[in-house]
RNA sequence: GGGCGUUUAGCUCAGCCUGGUUAGAGCGCUUCCCUUACAAGGAAGAAGUCGGCGGUUCGAAUCCGUCAACGCCCA
């Protein structure tokens, strides 16, 4: 073995060797259990990003564990299509050749778009490998396939026939660069300060006007009312009267409104009802016009007179310039208000009435919220579940229509001549009402519908496949908390209306991986941390490590790469740890199970039953996801303890030869579990190093470690604090570690011990001497729990160190017999707290007494 | 406006669900050590009134209330 770690050379040995051994087909495991996870699929459009990585290593970090502990393990991977990512990417290409989607026609613009998803598209397919992520490659899903767009097709068709779709006109979201519609939840709201302006519109019959205030002034010229709230007893005189819309010249009424809110502005409202959703609902109830002025490419339309053309923005500031000239512009004052940004483009989104395609989502979302209520499905950590339930109780309906040519097409077809619509699961051809002919939908299904299927549209549903019999529904769906809604929600609400079942029983949510200062990561600030820069630098292994151990429930995560070089350094520790073990057992392999000692002694039985108590808690954690928590835990175990106890004092016992072969043997199955417990968090170095000391199948399908219970040796915890005592008595005193003096114990169990000796020998370069010296005159005295060392000062310590050494020991105990003491003096301690923590307290206080007193005489001694 | 979260060592964070050991980790810092697995290492150490106030309790970083600062989500 080399004597470091070098992550690039071995990660990349090991993917291919497992996939071509089958190790991610859950096959590997016929007679197990099944366990499946669906990973969130990442866009075909993407690249590996913090979040992947994060999602991605929390995710292998299950389904490996859960292999390894015999179950049929499923990881199905894919992706999804991305809409409006992916025709934004052709689209720019095609930009560059001067050429629109449009001049090339829907047809071939579609099969440009495959042609560059076969060549460019997917790269984060590779990239998931990279990771060492053990998905099952064979069963890679991708939502255009043919299967799962059945599955998108029987959904649509379904809900349509139950009345929970349906095309109507609404006041939608418009995002004029992306020319399409997109749902309340692609919206992000974002203050800003803008400029309210006050209008004053004649009326009609010439006894004054009525004021309004907006921040949008072009919307006026699709202005069809004046609203008041029926209460406002300033505008009473006026409901019902007309107003003549300057510029437009049009006659539009003052309604009464109980939807205006008197506080704001002058309490009368312009009512916009195609540009804006309140103005809408209020033009609905007094049958006001809708006129669209502003169109879906963001500029004035006809219907806006002299401005049409202008773009919004430029015709905000021209309608204003052209009412100030008419004298009916009235104060203006600035106004924080918030405004919708599309979340793709960033443009602001433009409220537009346009005629789309909506899922009602209420019926879907009760038994969904029912699913979480009566926990078949459960949030961890569990306070996402408010989150959810708040928004699944006022949700909205969703709107599913794309103005795009890359998706899932809306399957309805309309008459030519009547008004019948024809929504079917095949092609229509002719009206089925009148046999005339019909045309079909020209616009796709949001991608997000496709992902909603996602649990079971992978596993061959609608058809009732042996996978989907088999791994439905699914185990977990780890997720960051930014997509609860647009995934878990919608997942759980499809799931349950198509399958009749929860599509997974834990939901793992996540946080945000954020920079080392907490700020999100984003290509417009520049700050992105790419995952496989750090995996060059580092290593996979690290990466993951770094994430999963910083993978607090729930909690964003600020990257520091000072946890990944932590992350690498653990790697090299392990490394030679295993290299140290393989030296030692000089060519020996450890059996793959089983071979623990049968009846370990001293520090053998002390180590084993460490790994015993670790590994129960280890899959206590694992179990309820605190990952971090688990990771903390064995990293301590390992380095901590491990390494820096049992490997130094193998040391010795190695040299022994009636307890060599022991110490070996324990050696090799701690440090061969120790590999297996890492294993799903890091997968390569544990891989490699598996082959060097048990070379017998791969770790990937090697079974989970069950250690025996052991009985701890009792005397371990009194000689390592002997240990650290001798260790600190020789920093207090800058004594040199050359420097090899006696030290009388007494009182610790075990220091007659052979063991002992050879290790106070080996670990401190210290001669001990059972029982107590001939006088304890000119002797320092190190006491701990329970026992005594004495050791001889003559010519090794300095007096006036000593003193300082011994008062500050004093100050020590004292503060700890002060707190113990005043805990104790408390009758009502005494009274109401359980008996075991009051002795536990009792003898404490008795410890620290007779510390002191030792000290105190000491201290005495040294005149 | 509503909801959620955060505030613990110089820095970045665990621990709080389930109250009870001298409150932990990584990085950084100080001192010593190239001991034949590892200097990407080992040993020892300094460093915290657990955001403020109040309450519950024998006992609070942990439970409750309140205030402050910061962040996120929804409207």
């Amino acid at each position: 073995m080399q004597p470091t770690y070098d992550p690039e050379a071995i990660e990349s040995r090991w993917y291919q060797r497992w996939e071509d051994a089958g190790a991610f087909r859950p096959e590997a495991r016929p007679d197990g259990e099944p366990f499946t996870i669906a990973i969130p699929p990442p866009n075909v459009t993407g690249v590996l990003h913090m979040g992947h990585a994060l999602d991605g290593s929390l995710q292998d970090a299950i389904i490996r564990r859960k292999r390894m502990q015999g179950y049929a393990a499923l990881w199905i991977p894919g992706m999804d299509h991305a809409g409006i990512a992916t025709q934004n990417v052709v689209e720019r290409d095609l930009k560059n050749e001067g050429l629109t989607r449009h001049d090339l026609g829907r047809e071939a613009f579609e099969e440009q778009v495959w042609a560059w998803k076969r060549a460019r598209g997917g790269q984060i397919v590779h990239q998931l490998r990279t990771m060492g992520f053990s998905c099952d490659w064979t069963r890679e899903r991708f939502t255009l396939d043919e299967g799962l767009s059945l599955a998108v097709r029987e959904v649509f068709v379904s809900l349509y026939e139950e009345g929970l779709i349906y095309r109507g006109v609404r006041i939608i979201n418009w995002c004029p660069v992306c020319a399409t519609a997109i749902s309340d939840i692609e919206v992000e709201h974002e203050d800003e300060v803008g400029t309210l302006t006050e209008f004053t519109y004649p009326l009609e019959d010439g006894s004054g006007g009525i004021t309004v205030a907006t921040t949008r002034p072009e919307t006026m010229l699709g202005d069809t009312g004046i609203a008041v709230h029926p209460d406002d007893q300033r505008y009473e005189a006026m409901v019902g009267k007309m107003v003549r819309l300057p510029l437009m010249d049009r006659l539009i009424p003052i309604v009464a409104d109980a939807g205006v809110d008197i506080e704001f502005g002058t309490g009368a409202v312009k009512v916009t009802p195609a540009h804006d959703p309140l103005d809408y609902e209020i033009g609905q109830r007094h049958n006001l016009d809708s006129i669209v002025v502003i169109g879906t490419d963001a500029t004035i339309t006809d219907a806006g007179g002299r401005f049409a053309g202008m773009d919004r923005f430029v015709a905000r500031t021209a309608v204003l310039e052209a009412l100030t000239e008419l004298g009916v512009v009235g104060a203006s004052e600035e106004h924080h208000h918030s405004v919708g940004h599309c979340s793709r483009s960033g443009d602001v989104i433009e409220p537009l009435l346009s005629t789309q395609w909506f899922v009602k989502t209420q019926p879907l979302a009760e038994p969904a919220i029912e699913l979480v209520r009566s926990g078949a499905a459960e949030f961890s950590p569990k306070r996402w579940e408010n989150n959810y339930f708040r928004w699944m109780e006022n949700i909205r309906d969703w709107c599913i229509s794309r103005q795009l040519w890359w998706g899932h097409r809306i399957p309805a077809w309309y008459c030519d001549d009547c008004d019948e619509i024809i929504v079917s699961r095949t092609e229509a051809t002719e009206c089925t009402s009148c046999g005339g002919s019909v045309t079909a939908d020209e616009d796709v299904l949001d991608t997000w519908f496709s992902s909603a299927l996602w649990p079971f549209s992978t596993l061959g549903w609608p058809d009732d496949t042996s996978d989907f019999q088999r791994y439905y529904p699914t185990n977990v769906l780890v997720t960051g908390h930014d997509i609860l809604f647009f995934w878990v929600a919608r997942m759980l609400m499809m799931g349950q209306r198509f399958t009749g079942q929860k599509p997974f029983s834990d939901i793992v949510i996540h946080g945000i991986v954020r920079t080392e200062d907490g700020a999100k990561m984003s290509k417009s600030s520049g700050n992105v941390i790419d995952p496989l820069d750090l995996v060059k630098k580092y290593g996979a292994d690290a990466v993951r490590l770094s994430l999963v151990q910083a993978a607090a429930p729930g909690h964003d995560i600020p990257l520091d790469e000072a946890w990944v070089e932590a992350a690498r350094r653990f790697g090299n520790k392990l490394w030679n740890g295993v290299r140290f073990v393989t030296i030692q057992l000089d060519g020996a392999s450890v059996p793959a199970t089983g071979g623990y000692p049968d009846e370990p002694t001293g520090l053998d039985a002390w180590v084993l039953s460490r790994l015993h108590d670790v590994m129960q808690e280890y899959d206590d954690l694992l179990d309820r996801y605190r990952f971090s928590d688990a990771v903390g835990l064995v990293y301590n175990f390992v380095w901590s303890e491990v390494f820096d106890w049992y490997l130094e004092l193998s040391k010795a016992t190695l040299q022994d030869p009636d307890r060599a072969e022991a110490t070996k043997q324990t050696l090799g199955v701690v440090i061969r579990d120790v590999l297996k417990m890492f294993h799903p968090i890091i997968p390569f170095v544990t891989e490699e190093l598996w082959a060097e000391v048990v070379n017998d199948g791969l770790l990937a399908l090697a079974d989970w470690p069950t250690p025996p219970a052991v009985a701890s040796d009792a005397t371990m915890g009194s000689f390592q604090e002997l240990i650290s005592g001798i260790r600190r008595f020789r920093s207090e005193h800058s004594i040199s570690p050359r420097r090899r003096f006696v030290a009388h114990v007494v009182g610790a169990d075990g220091v007659g011990d052979e063991w002992w000796a050879e290790q106070f020998d080996s670990l401190v370069n210290t001669e001990v001497v059972a029982g107590p010296p001939p006088t304890t005159v000119g002797y320092s005295h190190i006491s701990a729990r329970g026992f005594d060392v004495y050791i001889s000062m003559e010519g090794l310590i300095d007096l006036d160190t000593e003193r300082r050494r011994i008062v500050k020991a004093m100050s020590d105990v004292e503060s700890l017999q002060d707190r113990t003491a005043a805990k104790l003096s408390n009758p009502n301690f005494r009274d109401k707290a359980p008996a075991d923590v009051v002795a536990k307290e009792e003898g404490k206080l008795a410890e620290y007494e007779q510390r002191l007193g030792k000290l105190l005489r000491q201290l005495a001694q040294l005149g």
